[in-house]
DNA sequence: GTGAGTGCCGTTTTT
DNA sequence: CGGCACTCAC
C-alpha cells in the first residue's frame, strides 16, 4: 500500500477522534467516514486495500483460517512478509466479536507504530461495520500513557504529567552533564541516556545493589538520580517511562494489574518480534491468564538497537508451553523471483525459527542489479530508469539504509521533474521552530516545566543572558520554586539587571496570556496570538536568510495542523499537547499526491509498493559497519535487507556505487554488499546504465574501477546549457573528467543525449 | 548580552 | 558535510 503523509496523520487523528472523551473508548475509523460523511478519502479504502479487503472477505487460506479461529489460550502466529498478517489480526478480532460473543471493549490490540495502529483501527471499524469500536487499538506507548494517566498517583506523578521526547531528554541531559561536579568522570549525554534507558528496561527503580563497575557507570548512576529528580519536579515522564512504568505497575501492583486484566480479556499484539522487555511484560501480565494472540516474524526483527528482544518471539513457545503456533508462509504480495532473492538472503541467518515464503505468482521480472561508479551515477540511473520504464511515480519506492543517501537521489529526481516525497528525515516536530512554540504552550499549561522555560527564556532574544539566567536558576533552587515562579518574583531581585527584569516580567505576562487565551480561544488562534506577540516570524526571518523561507513555512504548517486538529475535535490546549507528544512523524502533515516515496529501510516495514529500488548496497553501508562485528548485528542488517526486498510487489532493483562521499569524505573502491552475493548471482540480472542486461563476463565482476572525480568546474549537474543544434538543455549527470568529460543532458525537446563536452558545441547558460 | 567566527564532534535506524 | 558549542570582539 502506498502511504501518503496525510493518510498517516489521519490515521493518528482517527484514533483520537471523539470517542476519547470517555477514557478507553476509542474511536476507530474516522469521524468523516460515517454515513453522510463528505470527505472522499475517508470513505474509501485505497485500491490496494480494497483488493486485499475483498480478498479477505471471500477467502482466507487454510492456515489463516485456523489461526483466526484458534481456540482460547496463547497463540503465536509466525507471519512471513506479505502473508496477510494484518488481515489475520483483524479477522481474529472480528471473529471474537461476531462468532464468540466477546464484547469489543475487552479487546486490546497493541502495535508498535502509529502507522500500524491507525491502519488497524480503520480496517477493523470497516470490517465490523461499526462507527464506534470501544476496543483499545493503539501503540504500546499510547496504551502506557492511557494507563499511567489513570494510575499516576501510584508512581507519584500528577495526572496531567507531560511527556518528554528525545529532544527534551537530550537537552536536559546536556545540562545535567554540564552541572555535574568535576570529580565525576565525564560521559557524553547520549551515552548517559543510553545507560538510563537500558536500566529502565530491567528495573524502573533500581536499588543499585552492586557497586558501579566503572567510573563512567558511577557518573551515569548519579545522572540517573538527577535526571529522574528533574523529571519528577517537572511532572514529566519520558518515552521509556510510558512502557516501563506501566510494566512496573502491573508487576508490582497485582490489584492494579487485575483491573486491567478484567477489562481486557483479549490481548492482540502486532509485530511481536519488536517488543522490548517492558512491552513483553505488559503483554504477559495482561495476557497470561486470558487470550494472548501475538503475530510476528522473527525475520523482520529490526529494532534491537531500541531494546527489542528477538528472543521474545523465539521463546514464545517456551514461555507459554500450551501455546498454539501457526505459520503463514504463503505470500500474497510479491512475485516468486523477488521472494527467491529475499529468501536466499535471510536464509543465511542462523538465529531464526525458519520459514520459507512462497507464492502462487510464479516467475516475475528478474531482480536487477546496477553497479555505478559513484553515487551520482547511481542516482541518475535510478531516476532515468523510472522514466525509461514509464513507471507511475506513486507506484515506486526507493529505500536506503541511512537518510543521508536521499540527497543525491532527490537531486536526480528533481532535475527530471519526477515528483517525490521523502518520508522521515528531519522530523517536523523536532524542528527548532516547532519546539520553540511548543515550549511556550507547554509552559502555559504546566508552570513547573522548567525545561521549556529554559528553552525560550531568550528566544527570541529579549535580553535575558547567562548572568540573569544563572541568578534566576539559583533563586528558584534555593526557594524550591519553579523557574517561572522565580521569573514572577524577580522584580524584587536586585541581582538581576533592570533590562532583564523587564524582559522577565514581560515573558511572564506572555505566558499568562497564552494560558488565558487557551481557556477561551481555539488552539490555532492562541498560537497565532502568541506568535504575533513575540514577533516570532520576524525572528525566524532574521535569524537565517537562506533557510528562512522554509522555516516560516514550518511555522505556518504548524498553525494549519492546529486548525485541522480543531476541525476534527474540539479540545483544549492541554489535551492537544498531550496527544501531540506521541506523534513523531508529524513531518508528514502534507499530502504530496502521486509521488515516488523515499524512505529508510526501517521506515518501509509494513508497506508495499509495485516497484522498489534499494540503493547503496555496499559493504559498511548495508550491512553497516559496527565497532564489533558481532553476528547478531549482521543478522539484523540481513533482516533489514529482507524487509526492504519483500516490500516489492512486482519489480526489485538493487544498486551500489564503487565510489561515494560519506561524512564529507569521498570513499573509493567500495565493495558491493555481501547481501548481493548471498542473494546468489544467478538470481540477479546485472544491467548497464541504459537498463540493458550486461554480458555474462562483465556481470561477474563488480566494478572496482579507478573513478576519476568529475571536474566540478567544467560542467555540473543541474547546469543549463545551450547546444548549437539541440537547443537548451539541463545536465542530468556528468561522467569522466577533463577532455573526457561526458554529460547526460535532457534538452527542452525532450531528447536526452550523452555529450562529449569537449567536442560538443555547447555553452553554459546558467550555473546551478 | 549579542552576534559572528571558529573548531570540533559524530555520523543508523524511531515510539 | 553539517550541527553545535565555545570563544572572542563589539
Amino acid at each position: 500500500m502506498v502511504y501518503y503523509a496525510r493518510r498517516m496523520v489521519r490515521g493518528f487523528f482517527a484514533r483520537i477522534g471523539k470517542g476519547v472523551a470517555v477514557p478507553g473508548v476509542w474511536w476507530c475509523g474516522d469521524p468523516a467516514a460515517q454515513p453522510g460523511g463528505t470527505d472522499r478519502s475517508h470513505n474509501t479504502l485505497s485500491k490496494n486495500e480494497r483488493r486485499s479487503y475483498s480478498f479477505l472477505m471471500i477467502t482466507l487460506n487454510e492456515t489463516q483460517q485456523a489461526a483466526v479461529t484458534a481456540p482460547d489460550g496463547p497463540v503465536l502466529i509466525l507471519a512471513g512478509a506479505g502473508s496477510g498478517k494484518t488481515r489475520v489480526i483483524i479477522e481474529r478480532m472480528a471473529h471474537l466479536v461476531e462468532d464468540r460473543g466477546v464484547p469489543a471493549r475487552s479487546l486490546l490490540a497493541l502495535t508498535f507504530t502509529n502507522k500500524a495502529a491507525g491502519e488497524m483501527s480503520r480496517r477493523f471499524a470497516k470490517r465490523i461495520e461499526l462507527d464506534y469500536v470501544p476496543s483499545f487499538l493503539g501503540t504500546f506507548h499510547s496504551f502506557g500513557l492511557w494507563v499511567l494517566r489513570r494510575e499516576a498517583h501510584q508512581v507519584e506523578r500528577p495526572r496531567n504529567f507531560i511527556v518528554f521526547d528525545d529532544g527534551d531528554q537530550l537537552s536536559l541531559m546536556k545540562r545535567l552533564v554540564k552541572e555535574l561536579p568535576k570529580n565525576f568522570i565525564a560521559v557524553s549525554p547520549r551515552d548517559a541516556l543510553g545507560y538510563i534507558s537500558r536500566i529502565k528496561q530491567a528495573e524502573p527503580f533500581p536499588a543499585w545493589e552492586n557497586p558501579p563497575e566503572s567510573p563512567e557507570e558511577e557518573t551515569c548512576r548519579e545522572l540517573w538520580v538527577r535526571y529522574h529528580d528533574t523529571l519528577r519536579k517537572g511532572a514529566a515522564l519520558d518515552f521509556d517511562d510510558l512502557t516501563s512504568l506501566t510494566a512496573f505497575l502491573f508487576e508490582r501492583f497485582p490489584e492494579v494489574r487485575d483491573r486491567y486484566r478484567d477489562r481486557f480479556r483479549n490481548i492482540l499484539v502486532d509485530e511481536y518480534q519488536d517488543t522490548n522487555r517492558s512491552q513483553y511484560l505488559i503483554a504477559r501480565n495482561l495476557g497470561e491468564q486470558s487470550n494472548l494472540f501475538v503475530v510476528g516474524d522473527e525475520d523482520q526483527s529490526i529494532y534491537s538497537w531500541r531494546g527489542a528482544d528477538i528472543n521474545n518471539i523465539l521463546d514464545f513457545a517456551q514461555d507459554f508451553p500450551e501455546a498454539q503456533v501457526y505459520r503463514l508462509e504463503e505470500n500474497y504480495r510479491s512475485t516468486q523471483t523477488v521472494l527467491d532473492v529475499a529468501n536466499a538472503v535471510v536464509a543465511h541467518n542462523v538465529n531464526r525459527l525458519g520459514k520459507t515464503l512462497f507464492t502462487k505468482q510464479a516467475g516475475g521480472d528478474p531482480v536487477r542489479c546496477f553497479f555505478a561508479e559513484d553515487a551520482g551515477e547511481e542516482a541518475a540511473f535510478v531516476a532515468d530508469d523510472m522514466q525509461r520504464r514509464g513507471l507511475s511515480p506513486g507506484s515506486v519506492a526507493l529505500f536506503y539504509r541511512t537518510h543521508t543517501l536521499a540527497r543525491v537521489v532527490e537531486e536526480a529526481l528533481r532535475i527530471r521533474q519526477i515528483p517525490y516525497t521523502v518520508v522521515g528525515g528531519i522530523k517536523f516536530y523536532s524542528r527548532k521552530e516547532i519546539k520553540d512554540i511548543l515550549a511556550y504552550l507547554r509552559l502555559a499549561v504546566n508552570p513547573a516545566d522548567d525545561e521549556s522555560l529554559r528553552r525560550i527564556m531568550n528566544v527570541p532574544p529579549r535580553g535575558i543572558g547567562n548572568a540573569s539566567r544563572e541568578e534566576l536558576d539559583e533563586y528558584a533552587r534555593l526557594r524550591h520554586i519553579s523557574l517561572l515562579q522565580a521569573f514572577r518574583e524577580c522584580e524584587m531581585n536586585d541581582a538581576v539587571s533592570t533590562r532583564a527584569r523587564h524582559a522577565a516580567a514581560e515573558l511572564v505576562e506572555i505566558i499568562d496570556g497564552v494560558a488565558r487565551d487557551a481557556t477561551v480561544k481555539p488552539v490555532a488562534a492562541t498560537v497565532e496570538t502568541l506568535l504575533q506577540r513575540i514577533h516570532y516570524r520576524d525572528y525566524v526571518e532574521h535569524s537565517d536568510e537562506k533557510e528562512s523561507r522554509n522555516r516560516i513555512e514550518v511555522v505556518n504548517e504548524f498553525i494549519v495542523a492546529c486548525r485541522q486538529h480543531e476541525a476534527r475535535k474540539e479540545v483544549g490546549l492541554e489535551e492537544f499537547l498531550q496527544e501531540l507528544a506521541l506523534v513523531s512523524d508529524v513531518d508528514n502533515w502534507e499530502d504530496k499526491g502521486e509521488t515516488v516515496t523515499l524512505m529508510t529501510c526501517h521506515c518501509a516495514k509494513g508497506l508495499e509498493f509495485d516497484h522498489v529500488y534499494i540503493v547503496g548496497l555496499e559493504e559498511d553501508l548495508f550491512p553497516m559497519s559496527r565497532f564489533d562485528d558481532e553476528d547478531d548485528d549482521l543478522e539484523e542488517e540481513r533482516r533489514l535487507c529482507y524487509v526492504a526486498m519483500t516490500r516489492a510487489r512486482k519489480t526489485l532493483t538493487l544498486t551500489a556505487a564503487s565510489s561515494r562521499m560519506l561524512y564529507g569524505v569521498t570513499n573509493k573502491g567500495r565493495r558491493p554488499s555481501r547481501f548481493l552475493n548471498e542473494a546468489g548471482r544467478e538470481r540477479l540480472q546485472v544491467v548497464e546504465f541504459n537498463g540493458e542486461p550486461k554480458g555474462r563476463e562483465s556481470a561477474a565482476k563488480p566494478a572496482e574501477k579507478e573513478s576519476a572525480a568529475p571536474s566540478p568546474d567544467a560542467l555540473g549537474i543541474g547546469d543549463v546549457i545551450r547546444h548549437a543544434r539541440f537547443g537548451r538543455g539541463v545536465v542530468l549527470y556528468v561522467k569522466g573528467s577533463g577532455p573526457k568529460l561526458q554529460a547526460r543532458v535532457r534538452f527542452d525537446s525532450g531528447r536526452v543525449a550523452m555529450l562529449m563536452v569537449a567536442l560538443a558545441p555547447v555553452e553554459i547558460v546558467k550555473r546551478r
